[in-house]
DNA sequence: CACTATTTGTCCGTATGTATG
DNA sequence: TCATACATACGGACAAATAGT
């Protein structure tokens, strides 16, 4: 890929003035976000050379040092390599074969799922929730439920892909660090004593609010793929809640089906 | 809700770390964003005392300049009312969205979707595709196949929701205007002796390009959920190739599982 | 080999924003 | 409100490595 188209597809972002200080977010954060985007999900390929500080800059209207910072953040996590006088070059290599996951039978997949990824909890509570969760569990006002908040990552780049948010009706003892390390959730509520009967799922697409883009390394608004279920135990009653968040430039749903002379 | 109750929610993300200055993101907006997204969901419900500054300052071990800048900010959205000696207030008042979204899990194939929706062809043409496409579909340089864009709309409101474009290994004759009005391209496909064997599916998420943001009233960048799919014939050589862009407000997919004692 | 243009690395000074006490 | 410390962002200047003539 060469530099000039390079830098025109970046001089869209710059025109449109998608970096702003308005926000509290640091430009050179903002400017790091936007290339890390582009390189993860092969939009600027492997080799390739990125433009120079002067060049960004210019077209974002950014000081060199601040275009720098960006970039040495990206050469700190190797997706790029910077030499003197030779500018900066691309060395993460897209992979065609992100994550992806199986439609259907996807509990047992999500298992399969967890060897080859990485998980990160960022936060686990016994809280009230907000009032349209509360009022879905069938909570009173003052309740709580188990709150989970959790970053998945590739096991071999370490790449966030994947931003789960859940709340369970089951104490806070049910899950630990620990045992999150080693079980689904599912099965730890299974070991509660708690039986899923029924799930019903939601996929979508969802623009990427401000503290998952930080957590998955996205720009604000980034479009997500979402996967919201919700599941039942043997008297119907919703007990769990999750909320998937994932960079479809990662992962995907995949699903093959074999057709019979039968079939539509 | 009572400020005990609320330092005692608060309490948890401020032991969680929830808030940290590891990130480029300022405390006082992290700390403006936690308490703004309680207020906005109702986790903290109108009426109430936020906790002092002096308390928050010390639940999340911040100064209290820190915690005033966040409650000022809150204060200019009309989030809380603060009055001196009185101390801060919510003032926003959280409302239960009154619709049950009916468009849920409108559609949960699509072909029974075709009979609920309307379909509005933009292109039919037998045309050279993008070498990309060429290529996976073995064709050589100057060959053509069949190329159709179309517009999905809801038959009550004719909100434009799905835009496809497909490439097809047949000739054009196989598609006619009228055809695709009482038939989905699978069966107009078998009518001419092409039987499908497999299907491959893959469902992502992506953002809407000019074109398409036109044809479906969105903006530009707004993300989209993706359905790419690909269909082989009997003897497992791709035959068609098609991309479905979904307006994610208004389409989603849904499924449903029942489990027995046997899944995990 | 020198000479030059390019590009990144390093350093300075300055102004503003953030956070503490 | 003030003093202090650190991070962010800018512009400028110069050094060091690279590539081409």
């Amino acid at each position: 890929m060469t530099k000039t188209s390079i830098i025109a597809t970046l001089k869209q972002y710059g025109s449109q003035q998608e970096l702003t200080w308005e926000g509290p977010t640091p430009l050179y954060h903002q400017l790091y976000s936007l290339l890390k985007e582009q390189i993860i999900d092969g939009t600027i390929s492997y080799g390739s050379q990125l433009p120079t500080e002067q060049e960004l800059g210019e077209t974002f209207g950014l000081s060199r040092i601040t275009v720098k910072r960006a970039m040495d953040e990206l050469s700190v996590e190797k997706l790029v390599e910077r030499r003197r006088g030779r500018g900066t070059t691309v060395t993460y290599k897209y992979k065609p074969k992100p994550v992806k996951a199986p439609l259907v039978g996807m509990l047992e997949n999500i298992e399969t799922m967890g060897r080859h990824t990485l998980t990160r909890l960022l936060d686990i509570a016994e809280a009230i929730p907000p009032a349209e969760i509360r009022e879905e569990l069938g909570l009173q006002d003052g309740q709580t439920a188990c709150r989970l908040v959790r970053v998945r990552l590739t096991e071999d780049e370490h790449l966030p892909f994947a931003y789960y948010f859940s709340w369970t009706l089951t104490p806070i003892s049910t899950f630990s660090e620990e045992a999150l390390k080693h079980n689904t959730r599912i099965e730890l509520l299974r070991q509660n004593g708690i039986v899923l009967s029924r799930i019903d799922q939601l996929i979508s697409a969802e623009p990427a609010t401000s503290d998952v883009a930080r957590e998955l390394d996205l720009r604000e608004n980034s479009p997500l793929l979402v996967l919201a279920r919700r599941s039942y135990d043997k008297n119907g009653k919703l007990v769990d809640m999750l909320h998937c968040r994932y960079n479809p430039a990662i992962f995907q749903y995949q699903m093959s089906m074999e057709l019979n002379e039968e079939n539509h």
